[in-house]
DNA sequence: CATAATTGTCATCTA
DNA sequence: ACTAGATGACAATTA
């Protein structure tokens, strides 16, 4: 039996402890339904969401599938009972949960097969957040989303023609492409290096965007009220009722694993997973999970890799004053990715559209002209403040460190 | 498990 | 008053 063997199989994976990546199960479905995994059409495959042809070059009137997405299409056709008692079996495993979220992710794109802001959305971000693809509310899901989104931070994402075909390895390697810093030259987020003026006409001066990381906060309001600093945080209006909304849902089944410690207070109820306030319905910002999401502090490959994982310690390291492990063993070659992402998840728990990098390095009258120019609330200021600080100040301690060993080794040694 | 080294952060001071 | 830099101290993590 196919279906059991792919079951099996993806069970077999998860028994040994490997990453899963929706990648990976996918190829295994290809493999064993004999599919080419480059052109396996999701719409047959697993639901009926429009063809997504996941290419830089995007051509809007090219509707025609390619002659083998058509040969693929009806190979699926004929399986497509079968996957979906695969899929079946599969959303019974646990940790392939995040499959079916993702998988209903791309479902809820079928029903809307014209919404391109929504299906661009997903190219960029689908396989990051499953479940916000899955939760959002799609009939409220407000073009600002991935507009803003593609326009801020992957201009040159290509749109989406939800007729084509969906390239699952393009797709993937695409994906790569664009969030993985090591892969790709264009440093998507790294916005240091941009100009102020660039980053001033970035499109995500747009307070909604900012509330939305509500959505986001909501699951993880620890997550800024942690600041090392103490500071400020308190008074954002995310941070109104720690342990609330999204959850683990949003973390576990999140390609990102954001698991930080600090979300161990949402723990309690993994269940709760709604908004707070009107703000916080729009369940989650493109800007902010594209943002980190291409952070190239953010070890994404490995994140991606462990998503199904599910394990909270598994990711991002905790505050100093954290009781919790920040790091597993085999954590350990990522711990200064994973350092530098403390601050990046507390940016991106309030929505903050600049990396890390950017908010340090930035001369002081651009970053106060950006400031300006972005309408952030108060927690999130102090939050930009602190990343900056604390960013200037490691520098600082590095340099004060590397001065003290070369004065010792000079007068010394 | 204990220890030293490394690193990040905070507090404080100075320019 | 504000910011940046330097530095001591502390805590967490790693080797």
């Amino acid at each position: 039996m196919e279906a059991a063997a792919v079951t099996s199989s993806l069970q077999n994976k998860l028994d040994l402890g490997q990453g899963l990546s929706f990648d990976e199960c996918l190829k295994i479905f290809a493999d064993t339904f004999q599919l080419e995994a480059p052109t396996m059409t999701y719409h047959t495959a697993i639901a009926p969401s429009p063809h997504i042809e996941v290419n830089q070059n995007f051509h809007p009137t090219e509707q025609l599938p390619a002659p083998e997405t058509l040969q693929n299409t009806a190979t699926n056709a004929e399986n497509m009972q079968e996957m979906e008692q695969v899929w079946e079996e599969l959303l019974s495993i646990p940790e392939l949960q995040c499959l079916g979220n993702q998988v209903d992710g791309f479902a809820d794109l079928s029903m809307y097969p014209n919404q391109e802001p929504l299906t661009e959305t997903v190219h960029s971000y689908m396989f990051h957040s499953p479940v916000s693809v899955m939760e959002k509310p799609v009939e409220n899901a407000a073009p600002v989303f991935s507009n803003d989104f593609a326009g801020s931070f992957v201009p040159n994402v290509p749109t989406v023609n939800t007729n084509q075909t969906f390239n699952v390895e393009s797709f993937c390697d695409d994906i790569f492409t664009l969030i993985d810093p090591k892969m790709t030259n264009v440093p998507l987020t790294d916005n240091s290096g941009q100009s102020l003026t660039e980053l001033l006409n970035e499109p995500v001066d747009d307070i909604k965007d900012l509330s939305m990381c509500k959505a986001f906060n909501g699951n993880n309001p620890s997550d800024y009220n942690d600041s090392d600093s103490g500071v400020s945080v308190g008074t954002s209006p995310c941070a109104t009722s720690p342990g609330q909304s999204m959850s683990s849902s949003v973390y576990g089944d999140a390609p990102f694993g954001y698991s930080d410690s600090d979300m161990d207070d949402m723990d309690s109820t993994p269940e709760t997973v709604q908004a707070k306030n009107p703000t916080e319905e729009f369940p989650m910002s493109i800007t902010e999970d594209a943002f980190y999401s291409l952070s190239p502090f953010v070890p994404l490959d490995a994140s991606f890799e462990t998503e199904s994982h599910n394990s909270p310690e598994t990711e991002l390291p905790v505050r100093p004053g954290h009781s919790k492990t920040p790091f597993t063993k085999d954590k350990a070659s990522s711990r200064q990715e994973a350092r530098f992402t403390r601050d990046e998840q507390r940016a991106k728990a309030l929505n903050v559209p600049f990396s890390v990098d950017t908010i340090v390095n930035l001369p002081v009258d651009d970053f106060n002209v950006l400031m300006s120019k972005h309408q952030f609330n108060d927690a999130q200021l102090a939050l930009i403040r602190d990343i900056r600080r604390r960013g200037k100040n490691k520098v600082a301690a590095q340099n004060c460190r590397k001065k003290e060993n070369g004065e010792h080794c000079g007068a010394g040694e």
